[in-house]
DNA sequence: GTTCGGATTATCT
DNA sequence: GATAATCCGAACC
């Protein structure tokens, strides 16, 4: 459970978009330990991609987007908390979002977070992700190679992490939905969106 | 099984 | 005041 150095994540975005399919998330408060494998990744570029937060400069929302590679961004929207890992070098307004993962570690305290017992349901889609593993704004611009709190680290034995990796546009935006920025694994039951986007390509 | 529409709140214009 | 990188239940196939 040693977390991934900031190296991971002081590459190119869509690397390491690619690279979190498989990667642990674990989360550590009082209550407990939750952890889940990462099956869903989409890549936001502050260059030539309006669909991203920073497409128009810094705000004082997406600032965390400009911090050091390896850092948390959490942002709200329809009143859901999502989470996105900072990557690239710092001062670049790039991000890698989160949209879901199979839950490992914890599945008791993830049902009493969620107020669901269906497996799907606690992990399946970035905002259920985010209450599953109490990630909220209180967390945005934490550090993840810390190894506090919340952490990404290499799957123990026994991970389904494995398997072929489809691409896809993103789900939910408005803009620019002709980059194939989206990744998962295309065997994963916990895949979030529509079945005809989790066939890869197109 | 998939699609649709209403609910909801932080953030920006 | 409008917007949004969403969720969930209802309706339909």
């Amino acid at each position: 459970m040693q977390p991934l150095p900031r190296s991971f994540y002081a590459r190119d975005t869509v690397d390491v978009a690619r690279a979190l399919l498989g990667k642990q998330l674990v989360r550590r408060t009082r209550a407990g330990l939750t952890s889940a494998v990462i099956v869903e990744t989409e890549a936001y570029l502050e260059q030539d991609d309006p669909a991203c937060h920073t497409f128009r400069g810094k705000t004082k929302r997406n600032a965390a987007m400009f911090g050091p590679p390896g850092d948390l961004y959490v942002y709200a929207i329809h009143a859901r908390w999502c989470m996105n890992v900072v990557t690239a070098a710092e001062g670049i307004g790039d991000a890698v979002l989160i949209r879901a993962a199979e839950p490992l570690d914890g599945l008791n305290l993830m049902r009493e977070r969620r107020q669901r017992t269906n497996e799907r349901e606690l992990t399946r889609g970035p905002a259920r992700l985010c209450e599953s593993m109490e990630v909220d704004g209180v967390l945005n611009g934490h550090d993840l190679t810390l190894g506090r709190r919340l952490w990404l680290c290499e799957p123990g034995e026994g991970s389904r992490g494995d398997g072929e990796i489809g691409v896809s546009p993103r789900i939910g935006i408005s803009v620019n939905q002709a980059a194939l920025l989206r990744f998962f694994l295309v065997a994963n039951p916990f895949v979030s969106g529509p079945k005809r986007l989790n066939c890869s390509q197109r």
